[in-house]
DNA sequence: CATGAATGAGGGTTCATTCAT
DNA sequence: AATGAATGAACCCTCATTCAT
């Protein structure tokens, strides 16, 4: 045994030698953020990696600490920003005196705007573009995003047909015709919001507009007047 | 209609000698097809230019005598097919008594199955997914394919609107909301059609069914005036 | 049928346009030969691709239109070499009359003096070298150079033995002995050629001297009784 | 006997603080032994100086703390293991009434077995690939493992001609010809052992069959009845 | 001394494009 | 027009080496 027997250092971990482990994560980071950015302008294959490095302030060989490849440093970074994305986000429930419509422009609204805002709609896009080649990933992107989605849809539609909001149970069969919208807004601001950008939001709005049945006079708290 | 061969102008006696007009339109009609199947297939930049001249049966160079590019021979393959898919489609009108809805049904649900069948919606994909680096095509792709269906949705919407089948003239403002559960489910099929395939004319058909109100009962015409 | 028939060319061959097989076959073998040069100076690794092109006078990418990797290259390179050093080299017989010291002199020496003046014994020290990490170039080598050569041996060395002028039969139990000095002597010019080169024909020579009995004086043949 | 560290010389109290000289020695032999592993499995060029660290239980930068790079850690290794494959080997002589072929039995066989068992060959072998480009590494084997066996083999050679046992004074002029067949079989193991292992002790033992004249009869001790 | 994250030159390979035939 | 060998820029990835901790 050549190792002198340390005194307990005061913090529990082995306190290891060489860099920290906070600074590692904040460098995987780094790259994932660059990364992302890039990925989103360019889209896959025209990215490169000395660019992400280059963005990231890091060297190119550096990726390669924390990511096997290309491919899955594109994965890992789309899941992340998935994960981040929708964490901390409640499938929340509409009151009991709420229309249907009202709780889905009160909570669903400032979540489209907030997405826009942040440029993370610019996700939808890459895994529609990137996707068929990336099996793993459109697995990834409809387990963790989609079908929760799809599943609280699937509820809220449920009461709305209860109360009589809307005009059949469709939505309950097919609950991504809600989502339709939106997704389409987004898709067309990646082609067009140079010249005539949407604003998912408002498109959204409209559609619930087109949607939601007045709801039944002689109920208290929908009441119109 | 594959373009004309440019008539000589100034270069020396470029006509006679070697294929004729109808040969030539014929092998550049043939890369057209090679290209536009692995273009759908693996997307831009996964398509090798010798694939495409393997698939058509021609050598690489062959491309370059009728395509100045990769690029365009991408935005050319794709130009043409929307002007094919496009070609001696008329923009019909409902007839007088005939329901919106029933008329779209009519209409549409046929052409979306027609598109399905043949492949065609991958175009839509690959628009979405390549658009952003081909702003031009992405342009055309506007201009030939998205606003006239605008349009003609336009009218319609109108239509449906002053017969009291809409509850709102929300499809007049943004005519996209009626085509975004065809397109959602088209690019779901892009992603998902091996696990769990959507059948893009169901889907839109049951949109109507969640958009339109029953006609008046007891009224033979939708009319209410 | 679009192809006008063309009147039978002069030439038996279908007289494919573009560049002839002879050039191609050229440039493979140009490819070959500086491929060769450059392993034998260097050793697999540190044979960098664009040195091979450089000296074949060509752009690296050609490369691997002719071979599909590096070690495709490698392998390709040897087998060509081997089968060319092999190739119209008869296994010959001795002579009735003559002893097999004398028939070796004769045959082998020869052999040896312009292997090693043509550089060819490289050959065995890079398979030495690389072959570990090459298992089918080891094989091809066991089979296309070191088999024969032990079966041709084998039938000497009984010859021999039946003759008297081996002291046992050791050499047709383990024929490699007979050609272990010559190669011993190729691999110490691999290092040492610069201070202290050797001479593979005399070394063979000699070891030939210290194997062979005399033959029994005064006797026509060697045998004994 | 590993180095020993260098005094402390001009630089600042470089002694004292961290760890005693026997655990740096410790650290360098876990090194070298690591690293003539992977060598002896791969080759130099395929060794990664990060693998040597792992099999050693170290971190990849500790290596150079101890060599100043990859050829010197090559080198180094190898000078140690050709030392330490010699040291105490004492170049022994035959008794006087023993016959050089029974000598040479009963000394260098259990000494090829030995290296055989150990995988020691694997050194020649990898002198022999990489030799080439490490010329001092080259010199360096000639005169600490192959000059003093010469050397050997020559006065055994001697003796031997001088006692008629061999038929000729070859062996005397070149040594190296009692050496061949070891080194032959040593260099086959490494390409065929897995399908046909050769016996480098045995392989020597049938060379000295063909070697060695039985010893002239009517002498006292090689009497043969 | 030891660590291991970071570096960045280096090299294998791909593939759009050219051009002599 | 058609061919396909040749080109060479581009780019991913490896790994010996460095250095802050």
């Amino acid at each position: 045994m050549t190792r002198a027997p340390k005194p307990p250092a005061s913090k529990a971990a082995p306190r290891r030698r060489g860099a920290s482990p906070e600074k590692t994560a904040a460098t995987r980071r780094a790259l994932s953020r660059a990364a992302l950015d890039i990925f989103l302008e360019r889209g896959f294959s025209a990215t490169r990696m000395s660019d992400v490095a280059t963005r990231a302030g890091l060297a190119k060989g550096t990726i390669y600490l924390h990511f096997t490849d290309k491919a899955a440093l594109f994965e890992d970074v789309l899941r992340e920003v998935m994960r981040d994305t929708l964490a901390g986000r409640p499938m929340q429930r509409p009151r009991r005196d709420e229309t249907t419509r009202a709780f889905l422009q009160r909570v669903v609204v400032p979540v489209l705007r907030e997405l826009q805002a942040s440029g993370r709609f610019g996700v939808v896009r890459l895994v529609m573009a990137e996707g068929p080649h990336f099996p793993e990933l459109a697995a990834v992107y409809r387990r963790v995003a989609i079908e929760p989605v799809l599943r609280w849809v699937r509820l809220i539609a449920a009461r709305a047909s209860a109360r009589g909001e809307l005009r059949s149970d469709a939505l309950s069969r097919l609950p991504m015709l809600l989502v339709a919208p939106a997704v389409m807004a987004a898709l067309w601001n990646g082609l067009y919001s140079a010249t005539e950008p949407l604003d998912v939001a408002s498109v959204f709005d409209t559609f619930l507009e087109l949607l939601f049945v007045a709801p039944p006079p002689g109920r208290p708290r929908a009441a119109r007047g």
